[in-house]
DNA sequence: CTCGAAATTCTAGCACCGCTAGCTTTCCGA
DNA sequence: TCGGAAAGCTAGCGGTGCTAGAATTTCGAG
């Protein structure tokens, strides 16, 4: 009796968060208001704020969703490869496509920036985990290994660089492939 | 008579402008109101409206603003140094500090990201400046003539990369040096 | 089965936002 | 000195995130 309530609670909480990143993905985050989201959930607004303290914990946990899934896929091209050069470039590949197939999502990871920090006690697993897809990744090309930690976060933001700016529209249209590797070339190898 | 009266009213423009940077710099985009803007102008919202066509608009022309310094920025480091490898590395150090020094001015660019598109007839001049000034300074490490223009893509979008993720306070603190010596050496030579 | 406290949910409202219709004031040439 | 034009303001619209307090539902004790 009190567990079913608390899993109907869990459940209630769980469609919050997914409802919000459907809203964000089809509208944008500026469509997601806590009317819309209140009434898409069949609930009123101050139900919101019995899951969550405010409007950007909602979206902080749209955001923690994401470097869940990033790092998952990183990690499933990452096994799918073994060869050195292809393995870089499959990982490169997944971030890059993800950032482009999520665009609301990959927003509220990085542009819209709530107050998550790295390397604290609070900060996600998975956001400590998409790293370390990548430090791993990068282990094969980087030959002093006391370097992998700046590589890997040079190659992120680069990463991070062309994922913004291609969303952006600020980069030339067909050059995607030519940039991924003069990067991949260049750098990341 | 007509003069003096278009003359102060570029002047109010200016001040609009000028004013709405500065807040946003001591205080963030999200005290940027049009309420507190024209409380600190002293003069009604309308106002506001009878020179801007709406918020973003004020905020586009703040962006432009920096467009015009940022371009200026690296230009003068550029004329500073002719040898090499020095060149691109003071380049690539005027972009960050740049950045690092303007971090609300940056937003306006890049993050809030008003419809300004590239490479468009109504794209400010400022904008091709600025990559023009990457171009030029990458010329002089890329071997094919045809990949300049790729290559200064991949290098602009390491460069906002490392801009952002450092304002966000998601790169190791006191790496900055070692990332930068990473990308200047092994990208950008 | 009934009652009443506790838990849950909703209504209604606050202060603020971007933006504008329409009134009031100021300006300036005839 | 006057009157039309230009300039600026007041007040208000519909929206935002968020919350106090009222209304409802739940559910165990008697």
């Amino acid at each position: 009796m009190q567990q079913r309530r608390e899993r109907d609670r869990a459940q209630r909480h769980e469609l919050i968060i997914s409802t919000a990143r459907e809203l964000a993905e089809a509208e944008g985050w500026d469509a997601v208001t806590t009317r819309r989201l209140s009434e898409r959930i069949e609930y009123s607004q101050p139900v919101l704020y019995s899951h969550f303290a405010n409007k950007d914990a909602i979206v902080a946990a749209v955001a923690e969703q994401g470097f869940v899934e990033l790092a998952a896929a990183m990690g499933a091209a990452r096994r799918k490869q073994v060869e050195r050069p292809a393995l870089v470039r499959a990982v490169v590949d997944a971030y890059l496509d993800f950032a482009a197939a999520n665009p609301a999502l990959y927003d509220a990871m990085f542009t819209l920036d709530i107050g998550l920090r790295f390397a604290q006690p609070d900060s996600p697993p998975a956001l400590l985990d998409g790293f370390r897809q990548l430090s791993v990744t990068f282990e094969a090309v980087v030959e002093d290994p006391a370097e992998i930690g700046t590589f890997t976060e040079v190659g992120w933001a680069a990463l991070h660089g062309l994922a913004t700016l291609t969303r952006a529209g600020r980069l030339s249209d067909g050059q995607h492939e030519a940039r991924v590797d003069l990067l991949v070339t260049r750098l990341l190898s």
